[in-house]
DNA sequence: CCTCTCATTCGACATTCATCGTACAACAGT
DNA sequence: ACTGTTGTACGATGAATGTCGAATGAGAGG
């Protein structure tokens, strides 16, 4: 029986029809969850140790679960590690180019004019 | 002598090279201030005293300065009135795309899946 | 069985934030 | 001048937020 069945709280992952635009701002407002995301898109899916942000793990974990109640991320459990993902399909699907008008921004916002 | 130039500290606007993607989707993930950009997106310029928003006056003027110091609106003094507009076409020059999408995104989640 | 790794939960802390009431300043009429 | 309107500035306050360290717990592997 894998770990997030036992002792541990079921992962809150909203459906795409309880997505609320100002968390989604809310949760990407914060550079250090702007870089997560950034990361995953690059990356589909990845391990949390594997992500170059300098805080703390329990403050990673915090993050994660900011991204993860907005609906931004999807993360699941294997063996020891956990996963996380994008959840951009449904992103898409329930707000049309919205994610990739705000991370676009956010990568021309680092290099050419700062 | 208008207002603006004898006691009053002049207004905040940032040149749209220093417009920072974060701090404009913070200033947009307030219900309230998202309020007013939707507001702001049907007439061009308004006065502060005609936004449908129920906060003490105060507050307002506080939004108001978040959303100045984040290029989202523009405010020239007239008379005794302030009147506000949206920077458009500088946070177009800026992040295209980005915007209108945040705008659409709030408003398709209004009505139909809520 | 023992240990190491991974990531979490909990509690604490300092900071930021949204909100308001009060006081105030400038303009517009009368 | 006096008065009402408009909007700001300031100070206070309670809530939310980002951060960390310590303790915990589950899995992997010797």
């Amino acid at each position: 029986m894998p770990r997030s069945q036992r002792n541990r709280p079921a992962l809150v992952h909203p459906d795409p029809e309880e997505f609320d635009v100002l968390d989604i701002l809310h949760a990407l407002s914060d550079p250090t969850r702007m870089t997560i995301v950034q990361t995953l898109r690059a990356a589909p899916e990845r391990a949390c140790g594997t992500f170059a942000v300098d805080v703390a793990p329990s403050t990673l974990t915090h993050h994660f679960r900011v991204l993860r109640e907005a609906g931004v991320i999807r993360q699941r459990e294997d063996g020891n590690r956990r996963w996380t993902a994008l959840r951009d399909e449904d992103l898409e699907a329930r707000f049309p180019r919205l994610l990739e008008a705000i991370v676009t921004a956010y990568e021309n916002g680092l290099a050419p004019s700062r």
